[in-house]
Parts: structure tokens; C-alpha cells; sequence
DNA sequence: TAAGTGATCTCT
DNA sequence: GAGATCACTTAA
């Protein structure tokens, strides 16, 4: 079975970094259903007490509490009343950033993400072990710098320019589909 | 393109 | 306690 990831993998600050490295991780859901393990696929960096698009950057609330905790534990919340979003706490404790999970191979979005695995708001705070029932495992196939396309972050224009741009959003591109990028030039 | 949805936060 | 806001999805 792969290693399984735990918190000395996310503590580090740079969160962005962090969120790359994620991306053809496993996540891992272990329930009585029997176990669910998706490449990660598209993820997005919030980085720290300064990042305006975070919730963090209002400072800490019973709501965002998690995120400056250690790194290694996973907040989730609901969005718009509706749809739970689930991200990983990353860097040292005392430094709020997080990693949100927008899509694992065949599911595309943070919502249906997580309502196609029943993830909820139970996992809010727990760790990311497999005790849980919710962890994450190392890549089986190392990932390439091509084979990941960095952008704007989705839906925090709220946040202003400054922040709404920054290329946090980190995404997998399918397999091949490097190669047939460059093939074409 | 717009509505639905309800927790959360900020201001009275 | 009221009002605004919101890291989205779906149906039209």
C-alpha cells in the first residue's frame, strides 16, 4: 500500500508549493462502504494571514480556527449553504494557510467533490490519518512541471486584484496531454 | 444568467 | 438580533 502523507509533509510555509505537491496525491476515503482512493487533481493555495481571498485574513473565528493550528488537519465548511469545501491545514501552527481540494480524477469541483465522497463537516478538525477515515497517500507516478498548469484562483474576486490573481490554482493536467502540447508547436 | 441555501461574521 | 456575504452548482 503507499505511504501515507502526514503532517511533516504539509508544514511547511510555502503553501503554494505545497498545494503542487499535492496534486496526483491520493485521497483516501475509508468508511464502511469500503475504500476510495482519487488522484488529486486540481487544488488551490490560501496562503497565510495576508491573503485577502482567505478566510484567515480577518482574523482567527470559531469558523477558521483549524487553520492555524499545526498543519495536517482538514477544515471544512459550508459554502453558500449548500456545499461543503474541503481543504487540508498546511504550514506551522500560528500561520493560517490551507490547501482546498477542488477536484480528484472523474470529479470535477469542490462541492461535488465532496458530496460524491460524503464528506462533511464531521471531518472538520479531525486529522488527516487513517484513523479519520479520511487521509492522503503519495503519488504512485511521479508528476512533471509540465504536467501541471498553474492559474487564477476560482471565485475570490472579492478579494481584490491584488490577491484575486495570484496563480494559486494548481491543475492537473491528464495524462498525454503534455506531450501533445508540445507535439503541436 | 440567476436563484437557491444556511452558516458565519459584522454591525447595531 | 438583523443584515450582508459567501473559496458553488444547477437548471434555464
Amino acid at each position: 500500500m503507499a505511504r501515507v502523507l502526514t503532517a511533516e509533509a504539509w508544514a511547511g510555509r510555502d503553501t503554494a508549493a505545497i498545494a503542487r505537491r499535492l496534486l496526483g496525491c491520493r485521497l483516501v476515503v475509508g468508511g464502511s462502504e469500503g475504500r476510495r482512493a482519487l488522484r488529486i487533481t486540481e487544488v488551490e493555495a490560501y496562503c497565510g494571514p495576508h491573503d485577502r481571498a482567505s478566510h484567515a485574513s480577518r482574523g482567527r473565528t470559531p469558523r477558521n480556527a483549524v487553520m492555524f493550528g499545526p498543519a495536517g488537519f482538514w477544515y471544512v465548511y459550508l459554502c453558500y449553504g449548500v456545499h461543503e469545501m474541503l481543504n487540508l491545514v498546511t504550514g506551522p501552527a500560528d500561520y493560517p494557510a490551507a490547501v482546498l481540494i477542488r477536484g480528484v480524477e472523474g470529479i470535477e469541483g469542490p462541492g461535488r467533490l465532496t458530496r460524491a465522497l460524503r464528506i462533511d463537516r464531521r471531518f472538520n478538525h479531525l486529522p488527516a490519518t487513517r484513523t479519520t477515515g479520511l487521509w492522503i497517500e503519495e503519488r504512485d507516478v511521479p508528476v512533471e512541471s509540465g504536467d501541471v498548469a498553474a492559474t487564477p484562483r476560482i471565485g475570490v474576486d472579492y478579494a481584490g486584484p491584488e490577491w484575486s490573481g495570484k496563480p494559486w490554482r494548481f491543475v492537473l493536467r491528464a495524462p498525454g496531454e503534455a506531450r501533445a502540447r508540445r507535439a503541436k508547436r
